[in-house]
DNA sequence: CTGAAAGCGCTAACAC
DNA sequence: GTGTTAGCGCTTTCAG
């Protein structure tokens, strides 16, 4: 008598194999095949035997969202980065997602547009949609803590990443930035420079941090640099703009340090269409390694900030922090950069 | 006598609000809140108001997992491609988000390494977190079905991107290869040069389509290049080892079509590196139109392929396959390059 | 070792 | 207009 179907069932095509369906070819309940996907020890052997044989026959995958749904962990973690298309960012978003992976999570990256707006916008998407756990390297204004209150109300662990908010109640993992900026800095005076000007990124921890280090390099080595060596910029469109008015300062600086390798290429073609020689005339540095430095015009000296162990220490962290009960306090990880050396300041 | 819990809730600081709540505290149905969530007509206008007041006081975020499964609709897309770190999948990454994002949609993105097997598994992890639909810039060895039929069996739309499939039933969006090859390979002949070499990419539509563009522009030109003149490379530092080969070929050629920007890049290096001048010994130029190809040792000339819109046109066809009923047939979609010539194939 | 009961938070389909 | 009834596919809890 044939109360719960025939024992073999074809493979389906369409609708998605459940629980239910092996329970039930089977004869068994639901919570056992449960068990089994899950690995649950309390099995038979010989019932799991049965289950595993089901399974791969049906090829059997979990649904996730009910999964989630029941079980409340989604083992997704957001990431918001300010724009993938800069290395920097592709590349921390590799290290994450390759870290996670073994976990069993998988990582969701928004774009935020360096735009705070955006990225509150993102954050309370992800939110929504019940990530376990967030890492940020955000846009915010640096004085604006609301959605920072907002994701904590929510009780979601989140840390930031390259750029550091005083005062937020996250861990952070970046690069330290005023090691950079001396590395640099103290390169260019070893190398011989002594009229050093930096063109300086945003006003954003990073940026800050690179200008303090310059600015401590340049005083340890008692060597003074008037205001106008410092100009700013973001990228290498930029970056062009600000070598061009430091081109135009007497006296000239022989050395400039780029925030970030993008603006310290941008620079570069600045000095080159003046004709100026790179490193006779001018020497010049960036930071962040991008893999392209070695094949500009002249290939870039440059401080490597491991973005992608930035990325692996992140998430190790905050799987940490997701998957122990009780919260720890919030730590500072900074990693070391590294010089690394060209021709833009050789001899 | 209270029969439903004060009508005042205090604003909650960990538990999510949930639609329950705000129909409690309001004496409506969950039905009449979600349906206002959702912006249905048939709810009251004064019901409507307070429901919405005590929304946004609570903050209330519907939560997309509970969403997903009730509705069996995830509102997210998987995307694979073969390296993150690659600017044109970074740059398609972008577009597929911008676009699908005002439908309401979010992107996985997830890296194959450029491994079919690694791909294979990620594709099943997508499926399992019931993924609306897929875009792949597949790694699969062009034989090899079996991904697809698993993905086609599930019912799921996708889409490939870059590499296109032959046989597969699916959508493709790409640049138009060929023209690619041909615009090129056209362009040195038009600047002069007779001996034109070219360092092909792998054995995927790209790297076929270009060196097809390759030769029917020397065939077009009764131009013949010797077996030699046609080596292989997939980044930049095998482009500078592909470079090398070229340089001890006599005659030596007078013009290189690099697969892509970074073979083409790194084959300036070894091109520079040997004293001889570019464009005045050898022009040069690439694909892609990578953003730092301006800021090269010498700017490389290249041709455009609108990464941007090839994301943009992808997301945009498989939105509508999503959200199309009946399944239309597959379309190929070629997005027309461009020339963009810079100062490597120069005078 | 196995399973029944009770949801997770929401929506579809249909009554009132 | 509004609410009811039934789940979505899974896990948790706890009884046998």
């Amino acid at each position: 008598m044939v109360l719960h179907g025939p024992r073999k069932m074809p493979i389906p095509t369409h609708a998605p194999v459940r629980l239910k369906d092996i329970a039930r070819d089977l004869d068994v309940s639901v919570m056992t095949v449960s068990k089994v996907v899950r690995g649950c020890a309390d099995v038979g052997a010989e019932t799991r035997k049965r289950v595993l044989a089901r399974i791969k026959e049906l090829n059997y995958q979990p649904n996730w969202i009910a999964r989630s749904l029941a079980g409340r962990r989604t083992y997704i973690i957001g990431l918001v980065v300010p724009d993938l298309m800069h290395s920097f960012f592709a590349e921390v978003a590799k290290g994450i997602s390759a870290t996670i992976r073994p976990y069993g999570y998988d990582v969701v990256i928004c774009n935020s547009e360096e735009n705070a707006g955006v990225e509150s916008s993102e954050i309370d998407r992800l939110l929504a949609r019940q990530v376990d756990g967030l890492i940020l390297a955000s846009a915010q204004n640096p004085s604006s803590t609301e959605i920072f209150e907002r994701i904590e109300a929510r009780g979601v662990p989140y840390l930031m990443v390259d750029r550091h908010f005083a005062g937020r109640n996250a861990s952070y993992v970046g690069a330290d930035d005023e090691v950079i900026g001396r590395l640099a800095t103290e390169h260019l005076i070893a190398r011989g420079c002594r009229r050093i000007a930096h063109i300086a990124g945003p006003q954003i921890t990073p940026g800050v941090g690179r200008l303090k280090g310059y600015r401590q390099a340049l005083a340890a080595a008692g060597i003074e640099a008037p205001d106008s060596f410092v100009v700013s910029a973001t990228d290498d469109a930029s970056g062009y703009e600000a070598a061009l008015r430091l081109l135009r300062l007497d006296p000239r600086p022989d050395g400039i340090f780029g925030y970030n390798d993008p603006v310290a290429a941008g620079a570069m073609k600045a000095i080159l269409e003046h004709g100026i020689g790179i490193p006779a005339g001018i020497k010049v540095i960036g930071a962040g390694n991008v893999h392209y430095s070695d094949l500009l015009r002249v290939p870039l000296s440059t401080v490597d900030q491991a973005s992608n162990a930035i990325g692996r220490q992140a998430a190790e962290i905050l799987i940490k922090a997701i998957t122990s009960k009780r919260k720890k306090a919030p730590q500072t990880v900074l990693v070391e950069p590294t010089l690394i050396a060209r021709e833009s300041t050789g001899d």
